[in-house]
DNA sequence: ATAATAGTGTCTCTAAGACATTATATT
DNA sequence: AATATAATGTCTTAGAGACACTATTAT
């Protein structure tokens, strides 16, 4: 760095340009009883006040984007150690009525278990584990729940783009616990991808792929011959 | 929207909170003499001034993220409607040494010609259309060519995402003119991939997909039998 | 014993790789 | 005529769907 663009940097003010105000909005979902559920949370401010909406908070200039979708995750959700990636960046100008806001768009994945007990911790009338039908949130009539700024647009893409991961990604294992069936892991595929899949020819491709390992164990009392449990077995870097 | 909505909003003041500057920078794309080529701009400002980086500006309050990706390839390299689409935001702390700036990164594709006709109208001086090896930016004896910022992770970053998407996309036409021969279209290909393809599957599986049909033409001049000319053929919505 | 799902084995079908063969231009 | 690539056809191989059959538990 030379002389010049030092004295140039000191003499820089941000201030020159408009800058919008940033959001980090987290799509937090899971699958439980066979089909993707999402987090929302209930807004106490305005503009939307009491609607259910996506976790999210404004960016904080010193903390980076994932940094900002874990503490939404944590102050709004009491949830750590959550997976998350980055979604999209959504910047169309009418998309919040107070000024200009870009949000950054995040989604997370998480066992049943933990958002079930993230609930009960703060009580159903503040997080509200909604019910996910094409890509559009609905509550136990199936009715479709409106959605504040363009959740439901954030939403719908965050379904999408998970649909597409499941392919060739290990992303489906962030949705099940250390220990889990092969049933198990084909109804999280099966609620992602909105379709039924082959019974025999899922057991085979997973297998196949070697991204599972028997732990040993057996899943008992359930009617009928015990399923092997299975653990995630994340491939070395070069294997097949 | 109530009265206290109204109200809220009215007196809305957008600088209580922290705002980061915004860019957009596009990643713009092409493929020739069988290898992936990025356009790279002379920086005439600080920081950085006299470095080749991305073509890239400031987002202006009232455009949409798209409109200023737009703005960036007209101003910096005179092309418009050029295929663009979202990559991903980066935000990291150092990324930008004059303040917190987050670039919301972008990549285009564009036939060869028309970026060479751009270069040429602005001076090799200011533009320049580096080779891409290994997703990295390389100078014409193949050695690394440094970026500014974060720009040389941006660049791999599109290279990795193209590479995805070439399978299950139809980007890879973005990259050819109105009429092109399958081996063109396969050498597309391959640049991206950086590998090889079968020759007889590739035709195959691109004629079973149905996305080409023969323009009727040929190519002659070539010192064999000359090959049929095919253009894009979109499929339509439902269609297999 | 019955019901219910787990798990194995086999056949078929489809798509891709390999390779041989014919076609048609330039030189 | 020689050469180079286009284009077609056939054989093989790998993986997914379909389905039959056996295994093992709870009730």
């Amino acid at each position: 760095m030379d002389i010049d663009e030092q004295a140039y940097l000191a003499a820089y003010d941000a201030s020159r340009y408009a800058r919008p105000s940033v959001t980090v909005d987290v799509v937090l979902l899971t699958v439980r009883d066979g089909a993707v559920h999402v987090l929302l949370t209930r807004r106490t401010v305005q503009p939307f006040r009491d609607q259910w909406s996506l976790v999210g908070t404004f960016l904080d200039i010193d903390e980076t984007l994932d940094e900002t979708a874990h503490r939404a995750l944590r102050v709004k959700a009491g949830l750590d150690d959550v997976f998350v990636e980055q979604l999209f960046t959504f910047g169309d100008l009418g998309r919040d009525p107070r000024t200009r806001v870009l949000s950054v768009a995040y989604y997370a994945l998480v066992e049943p278990a933990r958002l079930e007990a993230a609930v009960d911790a703060r009580g159903g009338s503040t997080l509200w584990l909604a019910r996910v039908a094409d890509g559009v949130a609905v509550d136990e009539a199936g009715v479709s729940v409106p959605l504040p700024f363009d959740h439901a647009t954030i939403l719908a893409t965050a379904i999408g783009r998970i649909r597409g991961k499941l392919g060739y990604s290990d992303i489906g294992f962030e949705l099940l616990g250390d220990a889990f069936t092969l049933r198990d892991l084909r109804l999280v595929y099966e609620a992602i991808l909105g379709r039924p899949l082959n019974k025999d020819s899922f057991r085979r491709t997973i297998l196949a792929r070697g991204v599972v390992e028997p732990t040993g164990g057996v899943l008992t009392g359930v009617g009928h011959r015990p399923p092997a449990l299975y653990r995630f077995r994340p491939l070395a870097d070069g294997e097949v």
